[in-house]
DNA sequence: ACAATAGTATTTATAATACAATTAAAAAGG
DNA sequence: CCTTTTTAATTGTATTATAAATACTATTGT
């Protein structure tokens, strides 16, 4: 159990979030009253309380006298919080999800590769760099295939030197984990996968903005065409 | 005063929170412990500690036994909560700021209008072309001028119909409303203005994707031109 | 029968207090 | 000088009491 080291408002936040996001509990419908969760989690009002206000913080749930605790309309939550992207990763994601996160990064990271191949510093560089290498050595097997593709991507957006695309880390990383999940058991990183990242990368360091952002987009916009094609195939079958 | 009829947490959250985002507290600042934070506002440490989980569930402090209330590094400032960006508003937005805001804003819009020519309901149509209705009487004067361009463009990510896209809706009105901080007192929506807005709509009402993409990406580069050119003028006159 | 009003009960909001746990910093020991 | 122990400051948790908000119910007057 890791969630013994946490404090008990951490722990109950981790739990309840968790229900929300995979759907346990639905939009609308009402959480146990701040009574109840006392007694089913064993704690006293304190913490839980706490643990209510910091979900309303993230956007999930309401809290009103009478009217109890609530799951808020989705377009509420803060879906590019740390925690509720990894309550997501918990949940069960599914082809449309992927979809839906690939939509994004296609706007985001060719963006962050033209930013980068703009502002991008010395050091910067060093880490894409880095991150480069682990990638070799992952197609060699000698390091984790999916880090060493998640700091690549990471190292561009922090290359960026814009704190939007900097906070958006969090989002991409899950957005590469659920990626694996539907990617997984294959062939880790092949040849070809690294090798567009160390074009991006040559369009970058040559401060080449407009050959960096579209050498991105290419990427993006196959990797969203295959799982478009999947959605097609799935959506055709079930006619 | 507006804060009576907020609870004393949220006043309190709410009191923090722009302090930190202006400056007043800055990163690796020690706010005032809980039982300082107690007097200062004369409320209960209950009321303290819950708006203290707030602001920790929003990335913005820490709270540890003897260390005391911390401002975290700001890369995990949650920048796409709604409160947080109405705290930046709240602080006096610079130039760089107004930049950054524009590049992430270059990044989303025009993939959303990608989307939204793939994927838009008559109904999310409609919305487009209302405000865009707004935006027309506004030239003549007979309504709010930014607020209908703010609800153009948000109409636009609701009709993308990706989840991520509709909770960046946050930030793209706030990035407006910076925006118009620095052309305001200009003329306020410009005949050629509205009629770059139309032709996005008519792309996407005509299902063009890559064109309403392209249009939506002229402009935004547009933008963000002219204040790479401001900001180099003011670096000039620096030296 | 119906609508407006007042009352009631449920639930969260706030407060006050006590004690436990954590941990940075000081003190003690080698 | 380094390591260990102690101390004290600060947050973490629990408990209890009362206040405020509000959905629901009952009453009342028409």
């Amino acid at each position: 159990m890791e969630s013994s080291h946490r404090n008990l408002t951490q722990q109950v936040v981790h739990e309840l979030g968790r229900k929300i996001m995979e759907g346990s509990y639905k939009v609308g419908d009402s959480l146990p009253s701040e009574a109840d969760l006392c007694t089913q989690f064993d704690i006293s009002r304190t913490a839980t309380r706490e643990a209510v206000k910091m979900l309303t913080a993230k956007g999930l749930i309401s809290s009103r006298p009478r009217q109890g605790i609530k799951v808020v309309d989705s377009k509420h939550w803060n879906l590019f919080d740390v925690d509720v992207l990894n309550w997501i990763l918990l949940g069960k994601p599914d082809l449309y999800l992927l979809r839906h996160f690939l939509q994004l990064r296609l706007g985001i990271e060719p963006e962050a590769a033209y930013l980068a191949a703009q502002y991008a510093q010395e050091d910067e560089l060093t880490a894409i760099e880095n991150a480069l290498a682990r990638m070799k050595d992952a197609t060699n097997g000698q390091d984790d295939t999916h880090e060493a593709d998640i700091e690549f991507h990471q190292s561009v957006l922090s290359a960026s030197n814009n704190p939007f695309f900097i906070q958006l880390k969090n989002f991409i990383t899950t957005a590469l984990k659920v990626n694996i999940r539907f990617t997984n058991r294959m062939i880790p990183v092949t040849v070809a996968e690294y090798q567009a990242h160390v074009d991006i990368f040559e369009l970058i360091k040559n401060k080449k903005p407009q050959a960096a952002f579209d050498a991105a987009m290419i990427t993006q916009r196959a990797t969203l065409a295959i799982v478009n094609e999947q959605i097609s195939v799935l959506e055709n079958r079930a006619l």
